[in-house]
DNA sequence: ATATTTAGTTGCATATTGCAACTATTAATT
DNA sequence: AATTAATAGTTGCAATATGCAACTAAATAT
C-alpha cells in the first residue's frame, strides 16, 4: 500500500481504510458475510489471486477482523469467520450497497435484496440518524472535537464552522 | 486498478468500489463532507501526489459523486462539490467513521463527534434496521434475490440459505 | 509589468497486483 | 496401505499503480 500513513492517526476514517480499504478486502468481506470461510471458497467466488488473499486474510487475522480457526477439533485445516469487530462492519457494508442499489443499478434493480430473517420484511435504508430515531441529511450535521481530538483537528474543525457561517451568512 | 472487473456487474458493492474503493478516494471525499473544494484544499490536507489527485477527481466527476463548478460566475477556475449521489455516501462514511472510532481508537476516543447542528445533540449510531425502527444483527438478516438478480446470485443465495440451515439443525 | 498562487502534467523510481506454476499437507478412494 | 485428489498456500516475474519532484500555463495579486 503506497498511500502515505503520515498524519491519519487522527482520522477514523484513515485509520479504518488502512486496514479494510486495499484492494479486494471489503470484496473478501462481503464474501464472510455471505457464508465464505475456506480460503478457497474466497478465491473461487471472487477470482482473486491466491497470493493476495493470503496477504488479505493475513492482515484481516491479524488485525482481530477475522479469526482462523479449525475446522473441526483438533484439525489442522482452519476456517476465516468474523469476529466481533468484523460483525461490526455490517452497517457500513449494507450502507455501501444500497448506495450502489440506488446509484449504480438504476436499470436492473437491486440484486440482493436484505429482509429481517423471522418476518421477511425489507429492511429500512441505513440513514444517519439522532438518537430518537429522526433522519439527519449533511446540512442538519456538525462536526466537534471528541475526546481523542488533537491540536491540528480542533483547529481544522474551527475553521470549517466559520466557513459554513460566512456561506450561510451570518 | 488491476482489479479484476470480471463479474463484478451483479454485485452492488463491486460497481460501488470501483468507483470510490480506490487509494484515496473516501479520504478525498471525506475532505469534501469536511468542507475542502479546490484542488489544493484537497492536496494540502491530505498530502496526496497531485497526479493521484488529478485523476480521482476526474474519475469522481466522471461518474457524477463530485461536480466541476466555476469558483464564480464566469470563471475559468473551478471547484469540486459533492453532487446528490457524492452526499448520499453520508451513511457510508459514518458507519465508517464509527467502526473506526470503536475498534480502533481505544485509547484516546473518538477525534471528531457528530452532532445535529441544531441541538448540538450527538449523532446515533448507525444501525441496520426494519422500517419501524427495530435495530437488527447480522444474524437477523437473510437475503434474498432482488430484482436485478442473475441465475448466478439466486443459486448463489440458494446455497446461503441450505448450508444456513444445515449449521443450525433444521 | 512582475510575482505569486492555483491547477494541473510529465518522467522516472518504487510498490502493489495478477498470473501461472510449484509445493506441501490433508482428506478421499481403491 | 498406497494412490489420487483437494486444500492452502508460496514463489518468481510481468503488468499496473503510486509517490515524488520538477515543470508548465493560466489566473490573481502587487
Amino acid at each position: 500500500m503506497p498511500r502515505n500513513k503520515l498524519d491519519n492517526l487522527n482520522c477514523s476514517i484513515a485509520n479504518a481504510l488502512d486496514l479494510i480499504g486495499e484492494w479486494w478486502t471489503l470484496l473478501i468481506l462481503r464474501e464472510a458475510f455471505f457464508g465464505s470461510r475456506r480460503f478457497e471458497d474466497f478465491q473461487q467466488h471472487l477470482g482473486i489471486a491466491r497470493n493476495i488473499l493470503t496477504t488479505r486474510l493475513r492482515k484481516l487475522c491479524d488485525s482481530g477482523v477475522l479469526e482462523r480457526v479449525p475446522v473441526r477439533e483438533g484439525a489442522r485445516r482452519h476456517e476465516y469467520r468474523l469476529t466481533q469487530m468484523g460483525r461490526d462492519l455490517l452497517p457500513t457494508l449494507i450502507a455501501l450497497t444500497q448506495w450502489g442499489d440506488r446509484w449504480l443499478h438504476t436499470r436492473s434493480g437491486a440484486p440482493v435484496k436484505f429482509v429481517e430473517r423471522a418476518s421477511g420484511e425489507p429492511i429500512a435504508n441505513v440513514t444517519v440518524q439522532t438518537r430518537d430515531g429522526r433522519a439527519l441529511e449533511p446540512r442538519d450535521l456538525a462536526m466537534v472535537p471528541g475526546p481523542g481530538a488533537t491540536e491540528e483537528t480542533i483547529e481544522r474543525l474551527r475553521l470549517m464552522q466559520s466557513a459554513f457561517k460566512q456561506r450561510n451568512g451570518q
